[in-house]
RNA sequence: GGAGAGGUGGCCGAGCGGCUGAAGGCAACUGCCUGCUAAGCAGUUAUACGGGCAACCGUAUCGAGGGUUCGAAUCCCUCCCUCUCCGCCA
């Protein structure tokens, strides 16, 4: 969330965020809210102490032995007392409402996101040609029948449409890709994480998940927990309620999980078989950093992103997205998306987000600087490293050949055992 | 899941109804002293919010949330976490 006095001081600004962003405004009720939550927080103090005196006196009357004037000023007190709970009772209710309404408000995009919807975002950059086809390519749903390695009729009867089961080398290519990408971030820097797969309340409300995506996850119930729709999640709250060392700075994670997302009212033909699933694996990069770094790491945190399909030599382009296509909590955003062929299009496969300050502070999340002084928020960022479904879709349909077989990309080879290719072999019944 | 022990500041650790934002120690910082270092001496060292130009003042915070009381780190209740034992189970 954002500081209550940026907000305060900076009420045009938050306001625009909230249109260019495509959020309500509740800026104009969080003003009135907050207004009544100081008076209140106010005159609470001021009788707080009150009381705390007259409490003290009692003491004291009751020490010099004069019970009378202790009962007296007992009486007093109590009238203070329950006049203060009254109060408190309604602080609490002010209170919740008031941190209902900040959670609402949204993170303020950087001056150097266009402003608009989807039809405004920029491509900065393209890499790598998109390969021309002299036969009649095949697209995912074709290969992965033809060779046995992805079943989306198997996993919807065990589990429901969209859940997609890959086969035989289907499965060992996925396992090899999240090898590959882990080697590529640890060999970059960053710590390794098996992150919990369920997360709490507290963890959704730390990252932004919740309030504005809660009906996206899938929820436990019996025990308020949710099945994690990025490993980001875990991964950013490891840290909260933290006072880190400025020396610690900045930490680098990458944490693979699988991810669970109810994609509730999405169908159609944006979903044919892996390209929109409600379980995927996902490596995720996740950054902790001193503010003034953060726009440093936000593009080196791009680069990292763009070194797995560069090491895997898939055709990308990256996208700078527009106010409108950007996340509730990001200040800037790059995605990255990937060539594929027989669906003629491009397939997102990585979000690179700048945070600031926004989520650290929902989740707490400071350090002390060298030197002393006030504690401050570190900024976090996060990137997908990438996500799985749809770069396997990319990565049969580049790697097709006439005769239906999947050339392997050369540095995935090592991670599967020598194979070069992935021919029609054994075949579940 | 059951029984027990515990959760206090950067760390260790005392407190078990008012004088405790919290003794004492360690660590860190500042000054003095000193060929250098060590030791010694004196002092400083939590966070948030509100008020004031400021020195400063007020309020809250001793795992979390409720409660009892004029007054709670201290008593009661619920929950969370850690440890020990038992049970159950990949």
């Amino acid at each position: 969330m954002l500081d209550i006095k940026f907000i305060r001081e900076n009420i045009e600004l938050v306001k625009k965020a909230c249109r260019d962003k495509g959020e309500p405004d509740v800026v104009g009720d969080l003003l009135i809210k907050d207004d009544e939550r100081r008076e209140l927080q106010a005159e609470i103090d001021e009788k707080r102490h009150e009381q705390k005196q007259h409490s003290a006196s009692v003491g004291e009357a009751i020490k010099a032995g004069d019970k009378k004037k202790a009962e007296a000023r007992k009486n007093k007190a109590k009238t203070l007392s329950d006049n203060i709970k009254q109060l408190e009772e309604k602080q609490r209710v002010v209170q919740a409402e008031w941190e209902k309404l900040m959670l609402h408000v949204p993170n303020i995009p950087a001056q150097d996101v266009p402003v608009g919807g989807e039809d405004a975002n920029v491509i900065v950059k393209e890499w790598g040609d998109i390969p021309k086809f002299d036969f009649d390519i095949r697209d995912h749903l074709d290969l992965g029948d033809i060779l046995g390695i992805l079943d989306m009729e198997r996993g919807a009867k065990v589990a429901g449409s969209a859940f997609p089961v890959l086969v035989g080398d289907g499965a060992k290519m996925a396992r090899g890709l999240i090898a590959l990408m882990l080697d590529i971030h640890r060999e970059n820097g960053f710590v390794e994480i098996a992150p919990p797969y369920l997360a709490n309340r507290d963890a959704m409300v730390g990252s932004a998940q919740i309030p504005k995506l809660e009906d996206d996850m899938y929820h436990i119930q019996q025990d308020d927990l949710f099945l994690i729709p990025t490993s980001e999640v875990p991964t950013t709250n490891l840290h909260a309620g933290e006072i880190l060392a400025e020396a610690e700075l900045p930490i680098y994670y990458t944490a693979y999980s699988a991810n669970f997302r109810r994609e509730a009212g999405s169908y159609g033909a944006e979903t044919r078989g892996l390209l929109r699933v409600h379980q995927f694996d996902k490596v995720e990069l996740v950054k902790f950093v001193l503010p003034e770094e953060s726009q440093k790491e936000h593009e080196s945190l791009l680069a990292e992103a763009e070194k797995v399909l560069q090491t895997l030599e898939i055709p990308y382009r990256v996208k700078l997205l527009a106010t409108g296509d950007m996340s509730f909590a990001a200040n800037k955003v790059y995605d990255l998306d990937i060539w594929a062929p027989a669906e003629r299009k491009w397939l997102e496969v990585s979000s690179c987000s700048n945070f600031l300050d926004f989520q650290s502070r929902r989740a707490n999340i400071r350090y002390r600087p060298d030197g002393g002084g006030a504690l401050r928020y570190v900024h976090t960022l996060n990137a997908s490293g990438v996500a799985l479904p749809r770069l396997l879709v990319s990565l049969w349909e580049l790697g097709q050949t006439e005769r239906g077989t999947i050339k392997i990309p050369v540095a995935l080879v090592p991670y599967f055992g020598g194979m070069e290719e992935i021919i029609p072999r054994v075949k579940i019944p």
